[in-house]
RNA sequence: UCCCUGGUAGCUCAGCUGGUUAGAGCACCUGACUGUUAAUCAGGGGGUCGUUGGUUCAAGUCCAACCCGGGGAGCCA
């Protein structure tokens, strides 16, 4: 029998002479269930590093460390049913394939049966797509929102939680090739309604792990601790992972709109210090930068950032109008809000969606996205629209957060990004 | 995709300005010892130095391209 041998043993639980531990078995019978080559095995009974790990990723939840984090990702997971369906949501499976390319959250991966090396083509040399398996050109899914939507606007509430794709070349601890995105949608319900949501379902989610999780959220704690004392002084968080999750459980998240964090990134030391290595003016998306600014060190807890200018938002945000929260003098502006998080930034995006069909459509023109494509999303607007809102929560930020991990890659059981698809 | 950084034994890493047979700790194997739990002691095996090409009498070391990892940025969840 060698180490990493999988065995079944018989014999009595005693109390233990040993430091460190409470009770130990003494065996009297021992069966190799499988044994296995420890000079082939690759994960020793040694600290490895994530990298190594992941390499490994099919054998990296035997390791304490991963094991903690996948418990956790299911407690997430199930805490997500548990808050919606107590709050009346229905699950609603949106689909994974779709024909549309106007989901507008991103480059999509293309999904087709026909021989790469010589599709049917039409007369002008471009591929045929009508010949393809769905017969016409089909992707995977960047968004479950516009069904979503249809849902809300029949079943009141629903929610989205499944597999999502984008093809977008980003190579970052944070960005994924296939995630895990949940959808709520309700109607009548509007941005204010839609910030509770958010808070509440990520206080719920918080409260779930530190109910049933405590030792494993015990155990990170202890390795984010390690990890910390090798940085240097001033890039340690004050604040332990757990301390961490019963702060953000306690506190309000604080809510302002977007032209005020314009207005305290201006005032703020690292703008007049010229340390921002973005500009701040009212009209540009809020960078990494900025957005650290105001959660770690302005705020020191999560933000909730509300009315951004329409021109760097989606086709679908409603436009706000004066006296709307958000509303503001210094341009067009919409019923868009962002969550952002202490050490991962943007973990929600959500907003409430324009209803009024003539102001969409026009919106869809200036933003050249295809209407005749979208004529089943548009019908909702046709027939008893109704003012609703909705957003999207990616469940391997929230777990990166929960786990106080640092690379996205490490709370997926089994990444998928550029240039790498194994296991 | 851009910027920075790295790729040397199974793992973590050392290898200064190019110079003979490339090192350490851990792991592994053999033996000894042991109420051990990061055991200990003695001995042993193990590397085409990411790939390809170039410079040179000589390349792990210098140059180029490419591949892959890590950090940051953009895109966003």
């Amino acid at each position: 029998m060698r180490d990493r041998a999988s065995v079944r043993c018989t014999g009595t639980i005693v109390e233990s002479q040993g430091s460190g531990q409470r009770v130990e078995m003494q065996v009297s019978e021992v069966e190799v269930l499988g044994d296995s080559d420890a000079n082939a095995y690759p994960i020793q009974p040694k600290k490895h590093s994530l990298e190594f790990l992941r390499e490994n990723a099919h054998l990296r939840f035997r390791t304490n460390t991963y094991s903690a984090i996948f418990r956790i990702r299911h407690q997430v997971s199930f805490g997500i049913h548990e808050y919606f369906d107590a709050n009346g949501y229905n699950y609603f499976h949106s689909p994974i394939i779709t024909a549309s390319d106007a989901e507008g959250a991103g480059e999509m991966f293309r999904v087709s049966t026909l021989d790469p090396k010589g599709p049917p083509l039409n007369d002008d040399g471009t591929v045929n797509w009508k010949e393809d398996f769905f017969g016409a050109e089909s992707r995977l899914t960047v968004s479950g929102q516009l069904q979503a939507e249809l849902a809300a606007t029949a079943l009141g509430k629903a929610y989205t939680f499944g597999p999502t794709f984008r093809a977008e070349n980003s190579n970052t601890t944070r960005h994924l090739a296939e995630f895990w995105m949940i959808e709520p949608e309700a109607a009548f319900m509007d941005l204010h309604g839609d910030m509770d949501l958010a808070e509440g379902l990520c206080k719920h989610l918080i409260a779930r792990v530190l109910k049933n999780s405590m030792d494993d959220l015990q155990f990170l704690d202890a390795r984010l601790k390690e990890e910390e004392a090798q940085k240097p002084q001033a890039q340690r968080s004050d604040m332990g992972l757990i301390d961490r999750l019963k702060f953000v459980l306690e506190n309000p998240f604080e809510r302002i709109t977007y032209t005020d964090a314009i207005d305290i990134l201006l005032r703020s030391k690292p703008h007049q210090k010229k340390q921002f290595q973005f500009p701040v003016e009212w009209g540009v998306d809020l960078q990494s930068e900025h957005e650290r600014h105001l959660v770690e060190k302005h705020f020191k807890k999560p933000v909730i950032v509300t009315g951004y200018p329409a021109q760097i938002k989606a086709f679908y945000m409603r436009t706000n109008a004066p006296g709307d929260f958000g509303y503001s003098e210094k341009g067009k502006t919409v019923a868009a809000m962002d969550v952002l998080f202490p050490g991962i930034g943007e973990i929600i995006g959500g907003s409430q969606r324009e209803e009024r069909l003539d102001v969409l459509e026009a919106r869809m023109k200036e933003m050249h996205v295809p209407a005749e494509e979208l004529w089943w999303y548009l019908d909702t607007r046709r027939f008893g629209t109704v003012p609703h809102a909705g957003f999207g929560l990616g469940l391997e930020r929230f777990v990166l957060f929960v786990t106080g991990m640092g690379n996205i890659r490490d709370v997926i059981p089994f990444p998928r990004t550029p240039k790498s698809a194994e296991f």
